[in-house]
RNA sequence: GCGGAAGUGGCUCAGUGGUAGAGCAUCUCCUUGCCAAGGAGAGGGUCGCGGGUUCGAAUCCCGUCUUCCGCUCCA
């Protein structure tokens, strides 16, 4: 079934995410907490998938890239060290007769540059959320919620080259919490306060970054359109200098077509050696890696492919979001609105539906499939309304397949398997759904 | 943070001073031999929150919070 539908904005999207249990606005009862959003039952089984999705891409099917998971306050001196305790604000001037806001060096002069009005005093926006560690809130323990998973990557290269055998080029990846004060959160979970990403630091020796800042770019890209996105809606755009962050060298972003506009959903970045020296400065530790061959110490630079897990959730619903206008036998047109979401992706792999409820053997037989299936897979049951009823509502939630036992299943021990995107149905033996659903779920 | 718009059951909305509504969704029972909305019934909202005006406020006024659209920032 070809996928054609276009979302213009997000609302019937957000809508849906509400309805059926994918993203519930945070804090509700007490009227909402300014762009906290919860993740619902369907939503964290997507998210955790997707983690899963990136896991096995960057972990799990190379020999080169090793997992970790850091601390999200760390020793206050990391960030003076990463220099985003010094450059990760930004002064701000605003325009007091259009009202447009500018960065403070980017505007030469008291005068606004589009229509010449005054402008008001810079002021500091801090984005790191500050926090006390200890009982008593007093200077000597502030401590920051971390702006970035990166920083735990460089912290622990030292104890990863000293106990885990590796040699250049290799990574290490981590998934996690990041918290930013962002001056206009916004768009759904687009840019939210609280963001979980997906990232990942290439070492590599030096002269040799810029090649693997290519084949990460490509890598990356090929992973979203491997589980799914259609590539008409993703695009590269390379940074210019002006617009680099302070520790990057280089920049792509891969952009997704959101209904706002192309908005960025992961960045790769060759950090060079910025990072392991300005560490090394100010821990004084060496982050080198003994290279056996030269009889040298190597500080390597690093490729860091940067994704963000919430935001790449929302690029796979808002790409997987499809209305198919259908007719039926007396010709009366009839909206079907269908997640085509990856099999890898759906929240659950399959559902589970008697044909009828009346009949006591069909639902009894029903009840066994779903129990033997639960210990491979997510997949639920229904047995509530008519079968296509049923089928729409998992067509909703993204359900790749439906197994429907009918009469033919007490007979034969087959079942009907009907195919989310085509509406195509085949029969499986009892015996051998959880191969087939392997087979069809894997990307 | 600034400018504009909007907040009424889970969702989409009607209701502009006089007893809170509809459609869909949900739940129960019946019906249903493969692509939704057939029958009967039920639950669910102090109308974002606080204050004011009024005999009386979802409705008028003030404040506040939240969301959406622009500006700036970022994964």
């Amino acid at each position: 079934m070809a996928h054609t539908y276009l979302l213009d904005d997000m609302s019937k999207l957000v809508s849906l995410a509400k309805r059926r249990g994918f993203v519930f606005p945070g804090s509700e009862i007490y009227g909402g907490f300014g762009n906290s959003w919860d993740y619902g039952p369907l939503g964290f089984l997507l998210k955790e998938n997707i983690k899963a999705a990136w896991l096995r891409a960057m972990v799990q099917e190379r020999d080169d890239i090793l997992p970790i998971e850091t601390a999200i306050i760390m020793n206050p001196r990391v960030w003076v060290a990463s220099g985003h305790v010094a450059g990760f604000h930004d002064p701000l001037v605003d325009c007091k007769s259009c009202k447009q806001r500018f960065r403070a060096d980017q505007v030469s002069g008291d005068r606004c540059p589009e229509c010449g009005g005054e402008l008001t005093e810079p002021r500091q926006f801090n984005l790191m959320f500050k926090t006390y560690v200890g009982p008593v809130e007093e200077e000597a323990a502030i401590a920051y919620l971390r702006p970035e998973t990166a920083q735990g990557m460089f912290v622990d290269f030292k104890a990863i080259v000293d106990t885990m055998r590796v040699k250049l080029p290799f990574g290490i990846a981590q998934i996690g919490k990041s918290f930013r004060n962002e001056i206009t959160p916004g768009n759904f979970i687009f840019r939210t306060r609280e963001f979980e990403q997906m990232e990942m630091e290439y070492f590599v020796r030096p002269g040799t970054d810029m090649e693997w800042f290519d084949y990460w770019v490509r890598e990356r890209y090929e992973w979203y359109v491997r589980y799914g996105i259609r590539p008409e809606n993703l695009r590269l755009r390379q940074h210019e200098p002006s617009e680099l962050a302070h520790y990057s060298r280089c920049t792509t972003d891969i952009e997704y077509r959101y209904p706002f506009g192309w908005g960025e959903l992961e960045g790769i970045a060759n950090r060079g050696d910025f990072d392991l020296r300005v560490h090394e400065e100010h821990s004084g530790e060496q982050l080198r890696y003994f290279d056996e061959e030269t009889r040298e110490h190597v500080r390597p630079y690093v490729i860091e492919p940067a994704a963000g897990a919430t935001r790449s959730l929302l690029a796979f619903l808002l790409d997987a979001y499809d209305e198919e206008r259908i007719r039926d036998e007396g010709g009366k047109e009839d909206v079907r609105t269908v997640l085509h979401l990856h099999p890898a992706l759906a929240p659950y792999k399959a559902a589970v539906l008697p044909l009828l409820r009346n009949r006591p053997p069909l639902v009894e037989l029903a009840r066994t499939v779903y129990a033997r299936l639960r210990r491979h897979y997510y997949v639920t049951y229904d047995e509530t309304g008519a079968i296509g009823r049923r089928y729409r509502r998992q067509d909703e939630i993204g359900t790749p397949y439906c197994l429907t036992i009918d009469y033919q299943s007490l007979e034969d021990q087959t079942v009907t398997v009907r195919d989310r995107d085509s509406m195509e149905q085949v029969r499986v033996h009892l015996e051998e759904l959880v191969p087939w659903l392997s087979s069809h779920i894997t990307a």
